[in-house]
DNA sequence: AAGTACCGCAACCGCCCCGCT
DNA sequence: TAGCGGGGCGGTTGCGGTACT
């Protein structure tokens, strides 16, 4: 006997959610809390996959997810968890629990991945002429995956990967852990975020909130979906892109501060240590840090600190250089 | 102004994992 | 122990918006 599908694909909508639509479901869930994703559309009255229903909720709907521009530091994040842990889109998102793993995904793919192959280029023109062992190192410290490393040193680097994975695991524990009395060993963002935001649905209102500040009952609803969504998005301050030369300042301040030996030469070991979060990122991390509520990145900044720590920098460039 | 190309993102698809029986 | 099924995850697609010609 075949497995059935997890829902009827006949009458089953797919496509664009409506504002309906999510009302509907974000009130059931309310009620109900999120879970049992099988029995959610019946229950709720929408015409909708249940694995729909939860990527709806879990990618969109959900509380105490942050829309929008990401900052140099959650860039830094990502940049460094993706050459940390490869393409595990949530593991990196449990680093960021204000992100979604698609939202990452998403920004890996159109942003980040270019930025880095850009500045791969740039820097391989650089030092065309000169050692290129140097900037082999640097660039190698973020690979797409393991498999781009050389057999031979394969088992070698999946042993350090575990190694610090175990420990951004540790950290992210302890630093939680002083928000919540109550530890826990799951690290899924689920529960970093309900710990991390007490109230468990505490925002929904607002994203209910705002998603109907923007609404317009449409006539047809075929056509004005979208609308509403980028309405919405707008309306969540997702504003999408600065304007053209601020982004500019802010990718050199980034490659700066994040590639600060590029171009320089300075001894290999220096590759993304310290110095490469200059003053200016530092500082910018600390007023970064304070409009988050509820101190949650403050919380958080053993990890950060973990992460931009020279040792664990290290570890990748290090590694990595030899698998070119 | 119109047509085309490109980009970004929400959502879908299909595989995999893991708990339950 | 094997099979089932729900849920999770990463890759991919398709559509709408924007930039370019």
């Amino acid at each position: 006997m075949g497995r059935p599908p997890c829902c009827d694909k006949e009458g089953v909508k797919k496509g664009p959610w409506t504002p309906e639509e999510d009302i509907l479901l974000v009130s059931y869930i309310q009620e109900h809390g999120p879970g049992n994703w099988r029995n959610v559309p019946s229950n709720a009255g929408l015409r909708r996959c249940s694995k729909s229903c939860r990527l709806r909720w879990t990618n969109y709907l959900r509380p105490g997810i942050k829309r929008g521009d990401f900052t140099d530091q959650e860039e830094k994040m990502i940049i460094h968890l993706q050459a940390l842990l490869g393409n595990r889109w949530a593991a990196i998102a449990s680093y960021l629990p204000e992100r979604t793993d698609n939202d990452i995904k998403n920004y890996w793919n159109t942003h980040l991945k270019k930025k880095l192959k850009k500045l791969q280029s740039s820097s391989a023109n650089h030092h065309h002429q000169s050692s290129s062992s140097r900037s082999d190192g640097l660039f190698s410290s973020f690979p797409s995956s393991p498999e781009h490393h050389s057999s031979s040193n394969r088992g070698q680097w999946e042993r350090r990967l575990q190694t610090d994975i175990n420990m951004a695991k540790q950290a992210l524990c302890d630093a939680l852990s002083t928000m919540d009395p109550k530890p826990s060993s799951n690290y899924s963002h689920d529960h970093q975020l309900e710990h991390a935001k007490p109230p468990l649905y505490a925002s929904n209102a607002e994203n209910i909130a705002r998603l109907l500040q923007s609404w317009v009952p449409k006539k047809e609803p075929s056509s004005s979906v979208s609308t509403n969504q980028h309405s919405f998005c707008d309306s969540m301050g997702a504003n999408k892109y600065a304007n053209s030369s601020e982004e500019t300042l802010q990718n050199e301040a980034l490659f700066r501060s994040l590639f600060g030996a590029v171009g320089s030469t300075e001894s290999p070991n220096s590759d993304l240590s310290h110095e490469s979060v200059s003053p200016e990122t530092s500082c910018f991390f600390e007023q970064e840090s304070k409009p988050m509520c509820d101190g949650g990145w403050n919380k958080l900044s053993m990890l950060e600190k973990w992460l931009f720590d020279d040792d664990h920098y290290s570890m990748p460039l290090q590694e990595n250089a030899n698998f070119l």
